[in-house]
RNA sequence: GCUCCCUUCGUCUAUCGGUUAGGACGCCAGGUUUUCAACCUGGAAAGAGGGGUUCGAUUCCCCUAGGGAGUGCCA
């Protein structure tokens, strides 16, 4: 049997990680297994739904690559199909008509609220307070419906819900692939809502029948839906479809263990991009978070498409760490192709400057090492900040103190020798340097700081051999002469 | 409130009754050194608490505490 998993996101706001991380995870079951990845878009609620979300969702996907294997679907547009499901569920008995109205159950609630404060109030008796609290919990249990064995609408053209009668039998169990076996009475189900008194679909009723008509095996979703699990499984069961099995995944918290919120971490995917981390990398950071595979920290989607395992996840919610998350990245950074690389930092250095012929020859040469300097594109870009700008005009005090009157002495040498060096090779460069030192009997720690402060105003820089090379003969002579009395 | 679930270093995790409880990020110290990084070496750091079961519990069971989820004509 071919594996499809589907993510089914609402298109009521951005693709937060959480949900990105739900997606990777049906996208690495699918791989693993060679099987099929959709997307679906559950756009049932018309209210909340709205056509940009739904493009931000599918762009944080694409960047991430979680492509589908199919177009994506909208379950709005299979309205006809959910409502002639209802009405079977009701030709089989399973189903009923309920006309009770919203605002009859919110007063119900209401009271079953208001009883349940006044059972707080210590001036009562025991026997009060408990009675009242018996009474909050017989009008906030799960409801069930005084239509559900029949029985005849309060008028000719009363408005109705379809509603599935809660199943019989004493408990529910669900085989999930996180949660394990869990049984819950069926005294904790309602009769749930099918269609609503407009004749449209409920989630719980589209799920289930888009979930058997695209022929979904597993379903992988946050664990904010286990106990919806619960009330589904008898729409399968009345339906007489097969069972898909089902994998509920915890939620990322913030790094302060509460939920995530706008003020940490609580971005879209694309604000992740935004900031300068790869997709490569946040695929690598949000599989790790509650799976693991033995001792491996990074994968790559291939490695991890080859080993992924629903068992291997954890129950518990984990914390979002954005340590990790930058050492992660730093590490794809640096193991990402080098031209790919010019890409991706090219932009974030034009932020700072006007990136010319010249400074993406130097980039190209340099930033086989420089990659190693930062976490982010951004911070990667600042790394290569010396390549175009010497910092004469803003040396910080180390530089200073280096070209005092021994340091410029021995700058004007250098120069000469650097002048007339037949090659510029970083070999050679470092030849001119060791056999400057040897001359004038000098140790590197006494030419290397009037040097690099020379070159770099004491801009984070690698070895100046490397440095001189990447910059070039004329730049260096240049940046040298800057500094020497005329 | 009720129901269900969870709890190993600060964080992510390994361990599937017997380990000096391992790894990674971060942190600290040292090394290297022409700046800053990187890198290398070393270090501190955990089984929530209490009961059982067992020759032996981090591992199995119960209770407590803490955390999470659900409790809509939302998804």
């Amino acid at each position: 049997m071919t594996v499809v998993t589907r993510f089914a996101p609402s298109p009521t706001g951005m693709l937060h990680i959480g949900g990105a991380r739900t997606a990777l995870f049906n996208y690495l079951l699918a791989k693993r297994h060679g099987g099929k990845f959709l997307l679906r878009v559950e756009d049932t609620d018309k209210k909340r739904s709205t056509e940009e979300a739904t493009q931000a969702i599918l762009d944080g996907m694409d960047w991430l690559g979680l492509t589908p294997d199919e177009a994506p679907t909208f379950q709005s547009r299979n309205a006809d199909r959910h409502a002639a499901c209802a009405q079977a569920m009701i030709a089989s008995g399973h189903a009923f008509r309920c006309y009770a109205t919203p605002e009859e159950l919110q007063a119900r609630r209401d009271e079953g609220e208001a009883k349940r404060a006044a059972a707080k109030d210590e001036s009562l008796s025991d026997d009060a307070r408990a009675a009242l609290r018996a009474e909050a919990d017989a009008l906030l249990a799960p409801y069930r419906s005084p239509w559900r064995d029949g029985g005849e609408p309060p008028s000719p053209e009363a408005p109705f819900t379809v509603r599935l009668r809660a199943p019989d039998q004493d408990t529910i169990s669900v085989t999930d692939h996180v949660q394990g076996d869990v049984t819950l009475k069926t005294s904790e189900i309602d009769d749930l809502i099918l269609l609503r008194a407009d004749g449209t679909p409920t989630y719980m009723l589209a799920v289930v029948v888009d979930d058997h008509d695209m022929g979904v095996t597993h379903v992988v979703r946050g664990d904010d839906h286990f106990r919806n699990t619960f009330r589904q499984l008898p729409i399968y069961w009345a339906m007489e479809w097969a069972v898909p099995d089902f994998a509920h995944v915890p939620m990322i918290h913030g790094s302060d263990g509460a939920k995530l919120s706008k003020r940490h971490g609580a971005l879209s995917t694309l604000a992740y991009r935004d900031m300068g981390y790869l997709p490569d990398a946040m695929n690598s950071y949000l599989m790790r978070l509650g799976w693991s595979h033995g001792d491996q920290e990074i994968f790559t989607m291939d490695e991890a498409s080859a080993v992924f395992d629903l068992s291997d996840i954890n129950k518990a919610p984990g914390r979002l760490d954005l340590e990790k998350l930058g050492d992660v990245n730093a590490h794809f950074i640096r193991n990402i192709d080098e031209d790919r690389l010019l890409s991706l930092v090219t932009p974030e250095i034009a932020k700072l400057t006007d990136v010319s012929e010249t400074l993406t020859e130097r980039l190209q040469h340099a930033l086989p090492v420089l990659k190693e300097r930062g976490q982010t594109l951004p911070q990667l870009a600042e790394s290569c900040r010396f390549l175009w700008d010497s910092n004469a005009d803003n040396l910080n005090k180390k530089a200073r103190k280096a070209l005092r009157e021994d340091g410029i002495n021995r700058l004007r040498d250098l120069r000469e020798a650097l002048d007339q060096s037949d090659s510029w090779t970083i070999e050679a460069l470092q030849k001119v340097l060791e056999s400057y030192c040897a001359a004038h009997t000098l140790s590197m720690g006494q030419v290397g700081p009037p040097l690099r402060a020379a070159l770099t105003g004491g801009l984070p820089a690698p070895d100046l051999a490397p440095v001189m090379h990447w910059l070039g003969r004329d730049e260096v002579l240049a940046r040298l002469g800057k500094h020497l009395p005329a």
